[in-house]
RNA sequence: GGCGCUUUGGCGGAGUGGUUACGCAGCGGUCUGCAAAACCGCGUACACCGGUUCAAUUCCGGUAGGCGCCUCCA
């Protein structure tokens, strides 16, 4: 039975899907520019919840969008487009930008082990649908324009403060310095915005006879609605979105359908970096690739990510990913152990119920708690292929037998040995580092381990 | 100003009303041609102050610190 914090409920719940098939939506990278390892957590972290429905033995409709439009640098619709900031900068169009930096995350995806979505739905093939789904929204009563766009007034929808238990009156008195007058409450935001003449955006479409572009909420509403067309089960992002990106989805589908959006919201919250938030503009921005430079794979990173929950504010640190590094490779030696059909010799009899963990992941995504039983545990070959199906961590496929010769250089070393010929048998030592094997000679005999 | 999170041993990080989670690192020992590993042992973690309780790190209240969102961003 699975378990999940819902933050539409504020509450820990079980699990019970609308129907046959569990219908999930993750909110997905803007493609502007490379994607940092928070970003990659979550996915991390939304994929084990796909891989445990999976196990739970549901069926699973999967839709991870790439906002590829452009919109602008500010939730409140102010500002330069993001797109077209990176476009001048690096001397692209913006079409190139959306591309080369939506490769380089489904690059990453991949390269993480991260199941595939059955669609990647790109905010750009949805424009007709947008339209649509504003005037929608606008027979409904629900908007009204101004000179720069078409606004969603949150008035009228009496439940917009709900979700994330906002106060709009404080809101309102918080509201940041020059939001647009024309705005009739300070918390309504652009379902679509016009062009001004001279404005620079060159992802245009025309609509209601001027050139415009989405407003930025829009596109999760509208994807859900083309692809799954009723409420899904499950909505996926990060904490940041709750107060706006998610409300303004909730009032949107709302206002297009009149039924609810999702059934269970999950929110996960950021990861630190030696204490301090991870920003763009901060510029303390890590990609895996800046880990792989250091000599951390992706998978150690998934390792660290999943030692920790969902909803915890993570503090990383290459002090603890080392840890994480060090921990796989423990694993993997477990498994090189049982190539030679040697008993891990710790203190627990302890045989693996592979129960024990699943139930753990089922209790809210608790990984690390699964690691802690991992550890502690003996597994078979059986076992490992079930934690690699349930982690993705690719033990299995990156702990591979030794070939025949490694095989024969670790029985020539054996002889040496046996002869007491430890200047050759430490020349093999030495060989045998060159393929990434260690050998270690105990009291009952020598097993090689990975380095 | 509004909303929310958090405080666990050197680092990371679960969890629990009463029993050393776990991983990494460290120290001592056993073993050992060397090296490494493994195994055994060690360090008296739960911010502070009250309250409830036979018993609180674990529940309640308060204090202090840290952090996040309300602009980009998971």
């Amino acid at each position: 039975m699975l378990r999940i914090y819902n933050t539409a409920t504020r509450k820990l719940e079980e699990f019970k899907p609308y129907g046959e098939i569990v219908k999930v939506y993750t909110c997905g990278p803007t493609v502007y520019s490379f994607q940092h390892i928070g970003n990659y957590a979550a996915y991390i972290y939304w994929d084990l919840l796909i891989r445990t429905l999976k196990i739970d033995g549901f069926k699973v409709k999967r839709v991870l969008n790439f906002t590829d439009v452009g919109h602008l640098v500010s939730d409140g619709d102010e500002g330069e487009d993001k797109f077209e900031k990176s476009a001048t900068k690096e001397g692209r169009s913006v079409y190139e930008i959306a591309k080369f930096y939506g490769d380089d995350f489904l690059q990453n995806f991949r390269a993480l082990n991260l199941v595939e979505p059955n669609i990647i739905a790109h905010a750009t093939d949805y424009i007709e649908a947008d339209k649509r789904a504003v005037d929608k929204m606008t027979e409904g009563g629900f908007t009204y324009k101004t000179n720069d766009g078409i606004y969603y007034d949150t008035s009228k929808f009496p439940e917009y403060a709900k979700f994330a238990r906002l106060d709009l009156a404080g809101l309102q008195a918080g509201a940041r310095v020059n939001y647009n007058n024309e705005k009739k409450n300070a918390s309504d935001f652009a379902v679509w915005k016009f062009i001004q003449p001279g404005e620079k955006h060159a992802m245009r479409w025309d609509y209601l006879g001027r050139p415009g572009y989405p407003g930025w909420h829009l596109e999760c509403s509208t994807i859900i609605e083309e692809e799954f067309g009723e409420p899904i089960d499950i909505h996926t992002g990060g904490v940041d979105h709750i107060p706006v990106h998610h409300t303004n989805e909730i009032a949107q589908t709302y206002a297009m359908t009149g039924r609810e959006l999702a059934k269970y919201w999950l929110h996960c919250d950021f990861i630190t970096i030696d204490g301090e938030k991870i920003s763009k503009s901060l510029g303390n921005v890590y990609t895996l690739n800046d880990l792989a430079e250091r000599g951390f794979s992706p998978m150690d990173f998934k390792m660290w990510v999943l030692s920790g929950h969902y909803q915890g504010t993570r503090n990383f640190t290459f002090e603890s990913l080392k840890a994480s590094k060090q921990r796989r490779l423990n694993w993997r030696n477990r498994i090189a152990l049982l190539y030679q059909n040697i008993e891990m010799q710790n203190n627990s009899e302890k045989k693996c119920d592979f129960v024990e963990i699943l139930s753990a992941v089922n209790n809210n995504l608790n990984s690390a708690e699964a690691f802690a039983i991992i550890d502690t545990v003996n597994l078979d070959f059986d076992d490992w292929r079930k934690v690699d199906e349930l982690f993705g961590l690719n033990l299995i496929n990156d702990s591979p037998d030794i070939n025949d010769q490694i095989h024969d250089l670790i029985a020539e070393r054996q002889t040496a040995r046996e002869k007491k010929d430890f200047i050759r048998s430490d020349e093999i030592r030495a060989e045998l580092k060159t393929f990434g094997i260690t050998m270690e000679d105990t009291s009952t005999g020598s097993v090689w381990q990975y380095l």
